[in-house]
DNA sequence: TATTGTACCTAACAACTGTTAGATTGTCAA
DNA sequence: TTGACAATCTAACAGTTGTTAGGTACAATA
C-alpha cells in the first residue's frame, strides 16, 4: 500500500478516537500527515471513504483473531485447559484489547455508536456478543467434559467476561494508551481470572 | 428559571448526548428550540457554560443520590438486608442509570473522556470509583455483622458491580433509552442480584 | 524524444462555525 | 406617559468545513 495513504489512515484514527469522526476535519488529518487537503482525494474518494477502510481492516482483523480463539476449542480435551488459558490471554487481551490499532477502533466505536446505528451494530456484536458467546461456549465444553459442574453456561459467560469489560474501560478505554495503564488492566484481569476458575473448582 | 433557558439546557444535552459536544453547534440547538443563535448569548456566556451548567447540576443530581445510599447502610441492622435491596435498585437504577437526564450526561461523557482529561475524571468518579467504594462498603459491612463469610470484599465487589455495568453499556448506553431496553436492563440486572445472594447465602 | 500515469499542488466554492453589535419588541414601575 | 428592563431579533465578522477544477513535477514507458 502506498505509504502517503497509509499515514493518512493511521493519522485519521489516532484523531478519530481521541474527538470522533466529525469532530475531526480534513485539515486537521493533513496537518499531522503534511500534505495539502486536496491530496487526501487522490488516495479517498470522499472522507466517509477513511473511516470505511478503517472499519474494514479492523473487521479482518477480529475476524481472524476469533477463529483462531474458535480453533483453540477443537483440539484435544488434555490440552484444551492448558491452550484455553494461554490463547485467551494472547488472542483477546494483547492482540485485540491492548492492541494500538483495535484499541483505537473500538475508542472510534464507542463514540459513534452513540449516534449511528450501524456503528452500534459493529461495537454490539465485537465487544459484546461474539465474546459473550465465545464464553458460553468455552463454558458449555467444560461442563460437557466434567470439568465443571452443571451450570448456567451463559450466565458464567457474563460472570467471567463482565469483570474483565470493567476493567478494559477503566484501563484501556480511557485517556491514551499507556504502558502503565495495560500492566494495571494485565493485574487486575490475570486476577479476576485465577480467582474465577480457584471458585470454580470448589463447587 | 426561564423558559426558554430551561429548553436550551434539555436540548443541549440532548444533542450533546448523541454526537458530542464539538460535533453540534450553536444553530443546532437553536433549530430546534426555535430561536435565532444570538438569544442564546443573552442566557448564557458562550459554548461552554451550557456545558458546564448541565454537568454541574448532574454532580449535585448525583451526590443527594449517593447520598442517599449511604445513608441506608447507617441505619438499624435487622432493616439493613431489606433496605439494601430496594435502595440499590430504586437509587442507583431507577434514579441514576435508567434516569432521562443522568443517563444523558453519561453518554456525553463516555465521548468527551476520550479527549479530555477533566471529563474523564468526572466519568471514572460517577461510572467506577464511586459505585465500586460503595459496593465495598456494603460488603464489609455484611461480613462484619456476619451474613457473609469472610471475604476480599473488593473483589466482591467487582463481581457484583461489573455484570451490571455491562448490562447497563449493552441495553442503556447504545441508541435512545427507551422502554423495552429498560425492560431488559431490568430483567438481566435484577436476576443477576438474585443469583448474586444466592450463591453468597451458600458459601 | 514524446507520451502517459502517478502523486502531489494552488486556489477557489458554498456552506457552516462561534460570537458580537446594535435594533426591536413587550411588560412593568414611576 | 415615560423610562427601564428583559428577551428577543437582524445582520454581520472572521474563521473553518468538505469538496472540486485544473495545474505541476517527475518517473516509467513507447
Amino acid at each position: 500500500m502506498n505509504e502517503t495513504k497509509q499515514k493518512i489512515l493511521d493519522v485519521a484514527l489516532d484523531l478519530f478516537s481521541q474527538n470522533g469522526f466529525s469532530a475531526v476535519s480534513i485539515r486537521d488529518i493533513c496537518k499531522v500527515v503534511d500534505i495539502k487537503e486536496s491530496s487526501v482525494y487522490y488516495h479517498f474518494k470522499n472522507k466517509q471513504a477513511i473511516l470505511d477502510e478503517l472499519l474494514q481492516h479492523f473487521e479482518s482483523i477480529a475476524t481472524g483473531l476469533m477463529n483462531q480463539l474458535e480453533q483453540a476449542l477443537t483440539i484435544t480435551q488434555k490440552t484444551i485447559e492448558e491452550n484455553l488459558f494461554e490463547q485467551t490471554c494472547d488472542c483477546f487481551f494483547e492482540k485485540y484489547l491492548m492492541d494500538e490499532y483495535c484499541n483505537k477502533i473500538m475508542r472510534l466505536l464507542s463514540i459513534e455508536r452513540l449516534s449511528n446505528y450501524e456503528m452500534q451494530k459493529i461495537y454490539n456484536y465485537w465487544i459484546f456478543d461474539k465474546p459473550l458467546n465465545f464464553q458460553t461456549k468455552v463454558f458449555s465444553l467444560l461442563i460437557s467434559i466434567g470439568i465443571i459442574k452443571t451450570a448456567d453456561s451463559k450466565y458464567l459467560a457474563v460472570k467471567f467476561y463482565a469483570p474483565i469489560y470493567l476493567f478494559a474501560q477503566q484501563w484501556l478505554f480511557c485517556g491514551t494508551l499507556t504502558d502503565e495503564h495495560k500492566q494495571f488492566f494485565r493485574g487486575n484481569a490475570y486476577e479476576h481470572i485465577n480467582n474465577f476458575f480457584k471458585e470454580m473448582e470448589g463447587i
